[in-house]
DNA sequence: TTCGTCATGTAATGGGTTACATGATTAC
DNA sequence: GTAATCATGTAACCCATTACATGACGAA
């Protein structure tokens, strides 16, 4: 997590440590900033083993302004970690950070992570269809019961965010392919922006 | 967070280990599960601490069913996690697990953790802004964009969920207080059955 | 010269997960 | 008698926070 976006700010332009939690905090400050902590033990460790290294070895006499850089193997380490990783908790929670340096991934790639994140909300949307029918029996709790359901209604409003990213990449790919026309794949329509599905409960699912 | 929850959970009654975990499952699933390696040194912790203790203290020759109830200290324990906490992190983070236990809370301490609630929301809708409006300033990313105003849609569906939430706890106050309509403020209505809380003895607080 | 902010760091702690090990019970 | 699931536990690790310490630098 940590790693992923010191690498991915890294890969903009060389920083120290101080300048990168900056720059985190206001980029991506919305859903995270990181303590200093984390940053400067984890930027150590990240040099010992190569994968970003001091952009000036000039002497500081003093410790000030340890500036860093990307190398080579910090490079293909980022799109590792971008791309790959099991699910688990921690790489389905970093899924916003990873969305943040989509630009430096092929379409097809953005593609298969975004419908990666989509089949995992609809897993989870199930979840919450269990917890609510099996709630019916039993002694039914008001203040858990209005919890999952906008659990349930903030995932549905998730996928349905996912679904017009998803169509926008497919359009870059030049493949439409809307769900219910299966028309004549050449011409896009001039006028039809707004194309795909927008909300909630699409009918297709893959999986 | 764990804590909390197992104590929320013993006090609807005993239950061992194993139990406790699958009635989080199926409760509160949708939004967390622990795994047994947190779980089992957990109760052993509280136990410790005098907050919970065996229930059936009769000699179980293997080491089956260890079966844990609150105790009283483990009861005021509860309050304190449930209300107390600083803000930090995980004190926000574990906002739906206190949710989920309201119903412990007088309708006053409830309504001052709602509200608490959505003045931190806000403030994360004001960084969202700044990270919007410095956002024109530089290249933008588009991924990032789509990502933070995502965010604050969300966190305004959040906080209109809020809304309904304070203003019916308000509503079993006595007190309507709508922000426009300054009608008559007594008449608590007969029929209001519902958000009222529903069973489970023990509504009174120390501290 | 003092205060704010820049800048780097460490130690202790928190709050969990993963993987593994062990064995008892139940269902077939 | 064997497989699934019940049931408890440990060891190693992960990824971060909080609190603290240190000191340089610029501006009022």
């Amino acid at each position: 997590m940590l790693e992923l976006a010191i690498l991915g700010l890294l890969k903009e332009r060389a920083m120290h440590g101080y300048e990168l939690r900056k720059q985190l905090a206001h980029k991506l400050g919305f859903f995270w900033t990181v303590s200093y902590g984390a940053l400067y033990p984890a930027l150590r460790k990240l040099e010992k083993r190569g994968a970003v290294e001091k952009f000036f070895p000039g002497e500081q006499t003093t410790r000030r302004k340890q500036v860093y850089r990307i190398t080579a193997a910090g490079e293909s380490e980022f799109l590792e970690l971008l791309t790959e990783g099991a699910h688990s908790t921690w790489e389905e929670e970093k899924f916003p950070l990873r969305l943040a340096f989509f630009r430096y991934l092929k379409p097809e790639t953005r593609l298969r992570l975004l419908e990666r994140r989509k089949s995992y909300l609809e897993d989870k949307l199930d979840e919450g269809r269990r917890s609510l029918t099996q709630a019916k029996r039993g002694p039914t709790d008001s203040y858990t019961l209005s919890l999952v359901r906008h659990g349930m209604e903030t995932t549905e409003h998730d996928i349905s965010w996912l679904d017009t990213l998803i169509s926008a990449e497919r359009a870059a790919l030049g493949e439409p392919a809307p769900p219910a026309a299966p028309s004549s794949p050449a011409e896009p329509a001039p006028d039809d922006d707004r194309a795909a599905k927008l909300q909630t409960s699409s009918e297709l699912q893959s999986k």
